[in-house]
DNA sequence: TTATTTATTTGCAGTATGCAAGTATTAGCG
DNA sequence: CGCTAATACTTGCATACTGCAAATAAATAA
């Protein structure tokens, strides 16, 4: 297991040069955080701001301002939570749901040109094994969240 | 090959926050880009700027100040290259060395704990695949480089 | 009711970013 | 050789991201 830290470390680089290309349609040029801040507010039903600056690993106050601008562009709405005024609830756009699935569609456009280069089997093996490998992430808790213990 | 992109999104995620708390020492307090040039500058051997520039995805300008920063600390030399006193030669000081190792042994650490909640063939795999997936990425050329064509 | 906790926002100060322009050195070409 | 063009790198500047501290607003506890 040899140079594992090196193939990590090109790796990483490699899907962060991936991200930056892919958050730009015709319409909006957004950058990757705020791409991933429309996937996750689609991924988790109606979130609050906490639940998503908190999963990405942003400062709360960093991650308003983040959302400020979204909303702004007109693609993210906020919901006062009618249980608890003080949560305010995310959400999507029609456009920010448009601008979303053209993100993923490029996403995996560009996921299957490189999955390609791979033999049907090795493509399933890649896959699984990246399944394992955040399964082990999550199971670690001296690595990979954003506040360690 | 469902959610592809989104298993994707969470390794990148969860080693982005990996790399976060990876880049401390007793010493110093690196950023994880700047603990990234230091790798990089001791895997080429003596490279200019703009070649761990351009490694690195980072323009030659932003490049130039992060290494003044480095060398301030201490940790990276500059040299003029005798047969075209243009280029700069970048190399480690000795407490450079000393500081990338350091954070090399802490990554590793780090990379053991997740791979420990894997069994050894399971860790044989993921290694595997991640080598597949480099070279993958490394062979698309819509994909995955800094500036893309 | 009043004090405390929780969710989010704003003030501010420090840092990172990249384009445009600058300097220094080398290469090309008459 | 002498001049222009290209290359490697550095600085000026304007912008954007960051997070801590403090402020606001709403809910809970006492």
């Amino acid at each position: 297991m040899h140079d594992l830290r090196e193939e990590i470390q090109i790796m990483t680089r490699r899907l962060g040069f991936l991200n930056r290309n892919c958050c730009r349609t015709d319409e909006h040029d957004l950058s990757p955080i705020q791409s991933s801040i429309l996937f996750e507010i689609e991924r988790q039903h109606a979130p609050s701001m906490q639940q998503v600056a908190e999963t990405l690993g942003t400062d709360i106050t960093t991650f308003s301002r983040q959302v400020q601008a979204l909303i702004k562009l007109g693609l993210v709405k906020k919901t006062p939570n009618p249980d608890d005024r003080r949560i305010q609830l995310l959400s999507l756009t029609t456009e920010g749901r448009q601008t979303a699935a053209r993100i993923d569609a490029e996403m995996n456009a560009y996921l299957k040109d490189v999955f390609d280069k791979l033999s049907e089997e090795e493509q399933e093996t890649v896959f699984r094994s990246i399944q394992l490998l955040n399964n082990a992430m999550l199971k670690s808790d001296r690595c990979c969240t954003p506040f360690p213990g």
